[in-house]
DNA sequence: TCAAAATTGATATACTATATCTTTTGATCG
DNA sequence: CGATCAAAAGATATAGTATATCAATTTTGA
């Protein structure tokens, strides 16, 4: 169960690939995201840099890093529940064209997943009848995933 | 374009017929949300309450009366916006079993649809093959409405 | 070294939502 | 009708999420 992620050396390349500096404080927002097992707020994540350090991380702070990792696609934010996850990929080469999420409603995992094109498509088309275009591609979907939900025998 | 709508006797019919008082307060809420053509926050709401009136809409009872009206469907939450929008089918027979937005990122008008059950079949299964269940089937999708495309020649 | 740019710190404030307690209003029944 | 009880609204406090702004510090690179 104990799967503790935190910044890799595949990490680490990324930023430097990209001429972004992985300051001290952006490297606690991430560490953070990436050992959580569950979405976290803003607050939450100023809470745990502080837990158990000598330092004291601005909530202010927290939000800026936030923007500068979403931008890079380092994590992703939650907007059905105003929290943040680091993305699923970020340790690999994978390029993402969207994500879409599963949040469960018992205990708030978060799974990032590629809807097959055949159901990006069916949406597109719900979408295009009634004139829409350029549809984005993040959905949040709620559901109890495979722990929580109820037994079956 | 101006095709602003009110409760009417069919929506008060609806309140009638199950038990729920169509009170000052509620009627003041819900002919906001029916006139508005965006989707509108509880605050925004207190705000058009009180513009032109004497009378003081406090915040609290926005809330209070929002709760309300969204168990009874007859106006949603946008999830993704935190804002509220009048149910399309409010003064239809229509039932709906789960509803999908669509949200314009240019004028933030927004389209209540369903989507074809192809497409919530889709979704269902890109879920359930991580082991999700018992999804909800509220989808909020952003894109752009047909006045805020750019022109095509 | 020194100036410019990037990052962080600090403080204030806006926006969204809930908790709780009191007062008023409305339905019901004798 | 007036007493009673429940539903609704009023009032106030507080929690939670996010942005704006300006100053101080650190990093970069000429
Ligand atoms: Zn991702
Ligand atoms: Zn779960
Ligand atoms: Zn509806
Ligand atoms: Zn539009």
């Amino acid at each position: 169960m104990s799967d503790v992620k935190t910044v890799t050396k595949s990490v680490e390349q990324k930023f430097a690939d990209r001429g972004i500096r992985l300051t001290r404080r952006r490297r606690q927002v991430l560490d953070v995201l990436m050992s959580a097992d569950a979405a976290l707020s803003a607050y939450d994540i100023a809470e745990l840099c502080n837990a158990g350090s000598e330092s004291h991380m601005p909530t202010m702070s927290v939000y800026r890093i936030l923007d500068l990792l979403q931008e890079e696609q380092f994590i992703h934010r939650l907007e059905t529940a105003n929290k943040y996850v680091s993305c699923s990929h970020i340790a690999c080469a994978h390029e993402h064209s969207g994500s879409q999420f599963l949040i469960c409603d018992g205990c708030r995992r978060v799974e990032e997943i590629q809807l097959s094109p055949e159901a990006v498509g069916a949406v597109e088309m719900a979408a295009n009848a009634v004139g829409f275009a350029s549809i984005s591609p993040q959905l949040e979907v709620k559901g109890l995933c495979v722990d929580c939900q109820p037994e079956r025998i």
